[in-house]
DNA sequence: CTGGTTATTAAGGCG
DNA sequence: CGCCTTCCATAACCAG
């Protein structure tokens, strides 16, 4: 807005001036119907216009009153989890990317002939000499990838040790392997044996008070159904709700479902994946948290499965493993690659494309991890069957452009995909596999759409189905109603909420996220840019804001959150640009 | 119509 | 504290 406003400013004054060169040669400056003489009178008639509207209006003191209200208080990073180790730190090999053309260096014949995942590749003047920059702190001279994408490994199992040691060492400690065995054995495995008590208790749903959404809450006596109690109770204001659980951009968090421990996840840029024991003893030196790096690119989609044994992550280096915590590894369940030779037994093989193709996103069906759906940059969904003999049962272009988000109707065939050709778009799975398996029948066409005013960040289908939530870069929150038995141009959303989700290329995107309980009231969570730092908690029936939450625990932008699974008590959690973890509950 | 350019965004690191 | 870098984003705009 204020870019465009802007730049019709220039515009403005630009064809002014033009006119104004005009009137130079009549040497007379018209204004507002008054003629001039000298073109400082004109101009300073013109600014005394400018001053007096911006008077008349109130604007001014509009402005500065605003300024004076919402002036933010300095917020006090916390220092918990994750800590540098700066002995560590590789010292003379470190190649930091600085700007030529700020620090006033005069350019050869520069050219860079290929970027990708931070290395580039850069011709220097006649020689056309190679030379590789890391852009990462801890990436020394040592170049081409050793695997395919820039993976950690060529595919075979990942254990809990090398996961650890492939982190970037400037965050690890001398005993963080033991320390990770030991969260996985003690904390993980245990927590997972106890038998979860959430069923037996689901059936008391708490209800949702129809006071608490209108704005302020100040009816606190008036309501005390479960609901808005734990509403209200929602802290972020102690500091042992935050930590840095990885060490850059959170992309993906997720938390464990078990009712007893709370233990969050967080995947970053660079293929860490962080865990955090939040109640672990303060007096660990890491504040409960531990670090494993699996994957050679942003870590877009972390899940559980239902008993919380396993959890699957996906990454842009096209691989996705599933971390299991009876066995201990991290293994690779499926993974992308070229039709280059050497990789022909592979399922994957053939699928990556090269220059821009990457895996965008990939989820379980139905928490099942045999059976996975993906989408790619270049606009195509992946159905991957672990259980059938070709893998791949379907790959299928559906989109001209990168797809965000795929999300499966608890219908078991509706699929949403969403992404930057400003489409949601609801497909029949069923006609897509039978397409896919004869190959006759013509090019599949999505069942129903519907047209968003920009690129949609995601869609996801409430657990019990009934509404479809999508965060577009229209500035919008739209929730859908029985969008899967739709067919045709959806034209209006049940709800369209304003909503800020103009995030920038530093921060990773909005995506509103459903609680995963099945409950009457439909909940769901979304980061925000307001000032102080917030995490919003909306009615799905209404399309109402029931919660911000804020507190001395967020000092940054929360870019993605989630909420626990439990349905007793609300948790939730968000993940930052800082790779800050925090925890709500 | 399309390929190229630029503004925008927040936060950590460094001097 | 102030400046610089980050960079697998998007959108709007402009030139060819």
């Amino acid at each position: 807005m204020r870019t465009r406003r802007q730049n019709l400013n220039i515009k403005q004054e630009s064809s002014v001036k033009l006119e104004d060169v005009e009137d130079v040669k009549q040497e007379s400056f018209h204004f507002n119907g008054n003629v001039f003489t000298d073109y400082q009178e004109m101009v300073d008639a013109k600014r005394k216009r400018n001053q007096d509207m911006l008077v008349s209006t109130g604007l001014l003191d509009a402005c500065s009153s605003i300024r004076n209200n919402v002036k933010v208080e300095a917020t006090v990073t916390s220092n918990r989890g994750l800590k540098a180790d700066r002995k560590r730190k590789p010292e003379s090999n470190l190649l930091r990317r600085k700007s030529s053309r700020l620090s006033g260096v005069k350019t050869p014949m520069l050219s860079v002939e290929h970027e990708s995942g931070g290395r580039f590749k850069i011709n220097i003047g006649d020689e056309l000499k190679v030379v590789e920059i890391g852009s990462s702190a801890y990436m020394t001279e040592e170049t081409e990838p050793q695997y395919f994408n820039n993976r950690v490994n060529d595919g075979t199992e990942l254990t809990i040790k090398n996961a650890v040691k492939f982190s970037n060492p400037k965050w690890l400690k001398n005993n963080s392997v033991e320390s990770a065995q030991k969260f996985v054995n003690e904390v993980l495995q245990q927590t997972c044996n106890i038998t979860p008590v959430l069923s037996k208790e689901r059936c008391s749903p708490i209800t949702v008070a129809m006071d608490i959404g209108k704005g302020n809450r100040k009816g606190k006596d008036t309501s005390k159904s479960g609901l808005s109690s734990q509403l209200d109770c929602l802290s972020a204001d102690s500091e042992t709700f935050v930590a840095k659980v990885v060490p850059e951009r959170i992309f993906s968090v997720a938390l464990h479902p078990s009712p007893h421990k709370i233990i969050a996840v967080a995947g970053d840029k660079r293929g860490h994946i962080g865990f955090w024991d939040t109640a672990a003893d303060s007096t660990s030196s890491t504040d409960g948290v531990h670090l494993f790096k699996p994957h050679g690119g942003c870590v877009t989609h972390l899940e559980w499965n239902k008993s919380g044994t396993k959890m699957l992550s996906a990454s842009y280096d096209g691989g996705l493993r599933i971390f299991d915590l009876h066995k201990e590894k991290f293994n690779e369940i499926f993974a992308t690659y070229d039709d280059s030779e050497e990789f022909k037994a592979k399922p994957g093989y053939g699928l990556d494309q090269g220059y821009r193709y990457w895996v965008q996103y990939a989820c379980m069906a139905d928490k099942n991890e045999d059976s996975l759906y993906l989408s790619t940059s270049a606009g195509s969904v992946l159905h991957v069957d672990l259980r059938s003999k070709a893998k791949v049962t379907f790959n299928e272009v559906f989109s001209n452009k990168k797809i965000n988000t795929v999300s499966l109707h608890p219908n078991g065939h509706t699929l949403a995909t969403a992404g930057n050709e400003r489409m949601l778009q609801l497909w029949d799975i069923r006609k897509v596999q039978s397409k896919f398996t004869k190959k006759s029948t013509p090019k599949c066409s999505p069942v129903s759409t519907q047209i968003a005013t920009g690129s949609i960040n995601s869609a996801f289908f409430s657990p019990s189905g009934k509404y479809l939530l999508s965060t577009n870069l229209g500035d919008k929150i739209d929730i859908l109603s029985d969008a899967h038995l739709e067919s045709g141009h959806i034209k209006k959303p049940t709800h369209s909420i304003r909503h800020d989700n103009h995030t920038g290329r530093w921060l990773s995107t909005f995506m509103a996220r459903w609680h995963p309980s099945i409950t009457n009231e439909e909940l769901f969570v979304v980061g925000s840019m307001q000032h102080p730092r917030t995490m919003e908690i909306f009615d799905g029936n209404q399309g109402k804001l029931l919660r911000g939450i804020q507190g001395n625990a967020i000092s940054n932008v929360v870019s993605r959150c989630c909420f626990h699974s439990s349905s007793e008590k609300l948790i939730v959690m968000g993940g930052t640009s800082s790779g800050r973890v925090v925890v709500a509950q």
